[in-house]
Formats: C-alpha cells, sequence, structure tokens
DNA sequence: AGCTTGTTTAGAACTATTCTAATTCTCACT
DNA sequence: AGTGAGAATTAGAATAGTTCTAAACAAGCT
C-alpha cells in the first residue's frame, strides 16, 4: 500500500487550480492538520496553529478548513452534535468513536463493501456520499488502522 | 412483517417501568411524532405538539424527546450539524438525505449486513451501535422503504 | 502610485440546545 | 379525600460552536 503524502507543493497547486491563493495562514493550518493524524476540533487547531503563528484567527482557522474541505484535501467529520473535527485521511474509511475517550479512530472500508452498501438504496436513490461510524469501547492498545497516508 | 404498533399503554408501561411519570406532555409528544413517521426538528415537533397543547413549552419538547429518547421509544437522528431530527422507526435502519428537500428516508438495513459491517472492526473495537447514512438525490417519486410500523 | 480582488481579523451575531429556578403536578401514603 | 415529597413543566437566561460583518491587509496589474 503506498502513501502518497501530501506536499506543500501539491497544497499550492490544489489552490490555485480552484482559482485560490496559497496563503501562509492555509499552508500552516493544512501542515498542521496533516502532520498529526488525528480528528481535532477548530479549537484544537487553532491552539496548535497558534503555536507556529501567533497571529491567527479562529476565524481564519475556519476560513481556511473550510477551503480545505472544498478542496478535498481535508474531510469534516460530525458525532451527534459535538464540536465537527476534522480529517485528513483522504481515503474513504468509517469512524470509531470511542466513548470512554470520545477520540476517533479510522476504520478500514473497502470498496467492495461500499459497493454493497450503495445496493442496500431501492431504484431511485442516488447516492453521492455515504457516511459509516461506529461507536463503542476500544481496548486501550488496540492499534487503529492501515494508516494509509493518503 | 409484523407490525406492532405502540399503543399509548404502551408508552405508559415503558415510562412507569423507567420510574418516569407518564404525564400529559410526554404522552401528546409520542403520539405527534408516531401518528407522522417522517424525521421532524424539536422545532417542527414543537409547532404540531402545540395545535393539541397549546400551553405546552419549547423546553418541555426537548425534555421530552430527551426521556423518550432514553426509554428507547425514539432514535435521535443528526446529520452534519443540522438540527437533531427525531425518528419512531425503531427498527434498524440507516438514513438517506435528499440534498435537494433536505428531507430524511428511512433505508432498510438487513441484519446480515450489520454483521458483515461489524466485522470491519479490527480486534478491540467494540461497537454499541452502527451508523450508517446516505446523502444524494432520491427520484421524485421514489416509495422510501418498507415502513415496518414497528 | 492607484485599482481590483481575495483574504484575514476581531468581535458581534446567530441558533440549537441546555440550564436555572420558580411553579405546578403526580402519586404513594395516610 | 387530603398531604407531602419528589418529579416534571415552564419561561427565560445562558451556553457554545460556528458564521457573519465590516474594516484592514496583501498581491497582482496597469
Ligand atoms: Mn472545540
Ligand atoms: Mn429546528
Ligand atoms: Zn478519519
Ligand atoms: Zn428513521
Amino acid at each position: 500500500m503506498e502513501t502518497p503524502v501530501f506536499t506543500p507543493d501539491a497544497l499550492v497547486k490544489r489552490l490555485t487550480d480552484s482559482g485560490l491563493r496559497p496563503t501562509p495562514q492555509r499552508e500552516v493550518v493544512f501542515k498542521v492538520i496533516v502532520e498529526k493524524r488525528d480528528h481535532p476540533t477548530a479549537d484544537e487547531l487553532f491552539a496548535r496553529v497558534k503555536a507556529q503563528m501567533p497571529t491567527i484567527s479562529l476565524a481564519t482557522v475556519y476560513n481556511c478548513l473550510e477551503t480545505l474541505v472544498q478542496c478535498g484535501l481535508v474531510r469534516q467529520v460530525n458525532f451527534e452534535r459535538a464540536p465537527t473535527r476534522y480529517c485528513p485521511n483522504l481515503c474513504q474509511h468509517a469512524h470509531f468513536r470511542d466513548e470512554a475517550t470520545g477520540e476517533l479512530h479510522d476504520i478500514d472500508l473497502p470498496p467492495d463493501m461500499i459497493a454493497r452498501l450503495r445496493e442496500l438504496l431501492p431504484p431511485g436513490f442516488n447516492a453521492t456520499d455515504i457516511e459509516l461510524s461506529f461507536r463503542g469501547q476500544a481496548a486501550p492498545g488496540a492499534v487503529p488502522v492501515s494508516h494509509g497516508t493518503n
């Protein structure tokens, strides 16, 4: 399983291709979300980013995240009404939320399973997006997932 | 497929079994959510319930819904950060959100598929809950689902 | 330099939901 | 039937994540 890491240059290309500008803020937000592959909230990202760019504002973090989501470089993940989390893993995958810690874990979701899920839909229903999420307990030492870095 | 409809008596039993009181507010909220089997928000339910009990408050609707969810008589359904919706269909099922209208449709989710989904979890992950949701377009005339009335 | 357009920023606004504290109700027990 | 204790309801305030606003800033172009 290869590991197509996003270089900073790839970000610049994706942005300019969409008619958007590669600003320092967008670059640092992207760098910070990619380098620690968890599922931080906007607040958590704000804190991490401020360490490198103390003048950035929370509004900008939200703006950058929205841009990154639109460019398809980051996924938004919601669990009930908890604060939105952001996921840099672009492979199709499901999420498992550990009830004890609140943390999200990536769960591999093979293409054939996605196909089977799609078959659940009656004729006339056309899904552009499928979301699968688990909630429960994870044994402390349980290894997360294949961890393909996109 | 039989159709186990919840009578008002069943609600009373479920409540008293849990040490809760069967109040007129709880009964009317339950009646209103069951009689039109869609996926209303708290606001929408509040409007419907007020027609029958003009003095009820929104806080009470929220309180009653929380109670009904705890008793397992109603499911909570979230889509991204949109207002929580409430679902009276207790059979295991997935949801399809029509992007055009914002409406939710129930999608049958057979037990064997649930079992297969569970197999996606690596050892050490124990799911108490699985949630599957689709987003896309539904052809106007598409028939919703098996519609087992619980 | 001036213009244009996109971006950032601080803070206000928004909104679904929860909390508070006072009142009312329910029901088991006389 | 009447009381009392605890449960539930209510109006309105508070909360909190997110979005909006409007002013300042940046970069490219003429
Ligand atoms: Mn947060
Ligand atoms: Mn609503
Ligand atoms: Zn993820
Ligand atoms: Zn449903």
